[in-house]
DNA sequence: CTTTCATTTGGCATTTTCGCCAAATATTAC
DNA sequence: GTAATATTTGGCGAAAATGCCAAATGAAAG
């Protein structure tokens, strides 16, 4: 692996990580119908206010959410589009473990 | 979260953890041309033996290679198709960041 | 200015992941 | 059978991720 290929690898595996946790991923599908603000999301998740205000910020560090604040409040909205597709495909890859067949998810329904 | 959403989450929070560390990128990229052995995958990464075999399992059990075995040698290759798409999106997600845009995949160019 | 509410940051213990080594397994060659 | 080659597994220390608490910051209200 080239120092080149190395970095590029590593700069793809962040992006992944950031999105590789229960309640990142949680929290990208509630952002993906509307925004929401830190409150309203640690009371859906459950976990303590800084453990999802990290969360938050590890997926706004990766480029896959932005905030903005209005009052006291600050509201976390989804940044990228291709997220859905995304978790589209994980999906596919699931039902395709499922069914123990080769996953293709144009074919999958 | 009700317990049925964590599961979920849980769930794809695996198959995505599976693909989030540079090695694994980098095989799954290599996969995705042709067919390779674990010695020669060791030899592209440069790491142990050892190092990669367990990669690849990781991989295989999140369902995204499969391996055929010829004499000495078990050969890796990728079982979804989705994979690539998967690389795009993160592609775009990077692009984005640097470019402080918002991405979409279908824009990027 | 003090209080209150929403959020972030620092710190720390616990858990998970990582990567090497050594040993085990499997297959072919001698 | 033994030796050589390819891969996997077990184990262990090092590094990273996780999640809570407490403290700090920021903004509006009294």
């Amino acid at each position: 692996m080239s120092e080149n290929e190395r970095i590029k690898s590593t700069e793809r595996a962040k992006i992944l990580k950031a999105l590789a946790h229960p309640s990142r991923i949680f929290i990208i599908e509630r952002l993906n119908e509307k925004p929401y603000c830190v409150n309203e999301l640690t009371d859906m998740i459950g976990d303590d206010t800084s453990t999802v205000s990290k969360h938050l910020s590890v997926l706004k560090n990766a480029g896959f959410i932005e905030s903005r604040k209005e009052g006291k409040t600050v509201y976390y909205s989804v940044r990228c589009c291709c997220v859905s597709g995304f978790l589209d495909c994980v999906e596919s890859v699931i039902k395709s473990n499922s069914e123990k067949k080769i996953c293709c998810i144009s074919t999958a329904e």
